[in-house]
DNA sequence: GTGGTCTAGACCACC
DNA sequence: GTGGTCTAGACCACG
């Protein structure tokens, strides 16, 4: 199920647009798939059904998710939307390299941190 | 001199912190050199005295300035501020390569990403 | 509730927080119940909702509280906030310890010094 | 001679009575000695001068120290000083130790935290 | 409703 | 002059 962090300083429906990303790109959700109404699913996870609103029409936006009306929401192929998250990812990365070099980090010690985040990643999966 | 970006969606504080935090690490501002005044840069930049107060009041939190009551504030030598950035950074970059990872993108991938992220950043500066 | 001593050197909101740390660390105010919402406290105390803003986020930063957005500040569990203030208040002891040591007080003296403080310390409870 | 930490948050005028102070009080300077003069210290400190005029008015208002007008700052007998100084280290270790007792932390704790000050408080010296 | 940020302007202690 | 604190009141995002 989806957990949410409350001391996460990021609103909720982020967090639960995150999980649902996850879940869609991974495969856990597939395409074509129902997701849970968003009455049932806020009830489940004891949150106002607006957050989970917001989460889902911002999954719409970003075509993840898609919407028929009276029947519910349903999980988008996940080519293209890979293809988006790819680069979604890439700014992010490069925020943070940006902000390395910025600091004076060389290029050296950049790859070895970041040798040290995949290992450390691959172990949490 | 500092410029905020307005469309930023973080706050005026956090981008003040943020630069001067890049120009005291890589060495702009010089160890026990004198910030500019509270008052003195909030009318420069045309903001509150007190957004860039807080800001002084998180830099020397952190560490990165010291502050004479009467005098004004500090750069601070540099050495253990720089060990606590990195860790900050690493921390930031495995939160990125963790995201990848999760939606799936391999590891030959992710290194090419930040191959790239490497190159476009070292021409920025 | 929560008395300000006007004539305490302290800022408001250091005094503020003070007296949250006790109530939370005794165990007045249990893991995870609600702290009174920032604005409710501001007009019951005739203080500025600044001011109380200030010592919640302070407590945040310690990890004394954590907050929702929208829904309010609620209490951390004690165990790790204990060990923190244990060490704070050994910092603080070993301030005044050295400070009668560099006076010439003889540790005998000072022992019987610490003895008549946690007397007189635990009528006050 | 004194040093000053300006990392410390006190204002430079207490800094400077608390190193006289115990100078006087541990016996390195002797009753009836002098004190160097206001403005030859201020400036071999690289202090304003009226930083070091107000710590001497402290300390002479506190009995540390008086003043023969023409002639300069003297020394007082550290008999009636002590007891003084005595007095005020008791109030502060009354007050951390208040503050331990409200954390909850038990009696027995308490002298151990102590009992482990003094250890290395006398390592200092 | 909640907390988070910002502005405007005041007063204080310190140097 | 400096930074530190506080009040008053506004706007925003979030739930």
């Amino acid at each position: 199920m989806i957990l949410i962090d409350y001391k996460d300083r990021r609103p909720i429906y982020e967090q639960v647009i995150e999980k649902f990303q996850q879940m869609i790109l991974c495969g856990v959700l597939e395409p074509d798939s129902a997701m849970p109404s968003v009455r049932g699913l806020a009830m489940e996870m004891s949150l106002n059904p607006n957050t989970i609103q917001r989460a889902y029409q911002e999954l719409e936006r970003t075509g993840y998710i898609y919407t028929i009306k009276g029947k519910g929401s349903f999980v988008c192929n996940t080519a293209s939307v890979a293809e988006g998250k790819r680069r979604e990812l890439q700014r992010e990365l490069q925020g943070c390299v940006d902000k390395a070099l910025l600091a004076g980090i060389s290029v050296e010690s950049l790859k070895d941190m970041v040798e040290q985040c995949i290992e450390c990643g691959l172990k949490k999966i």
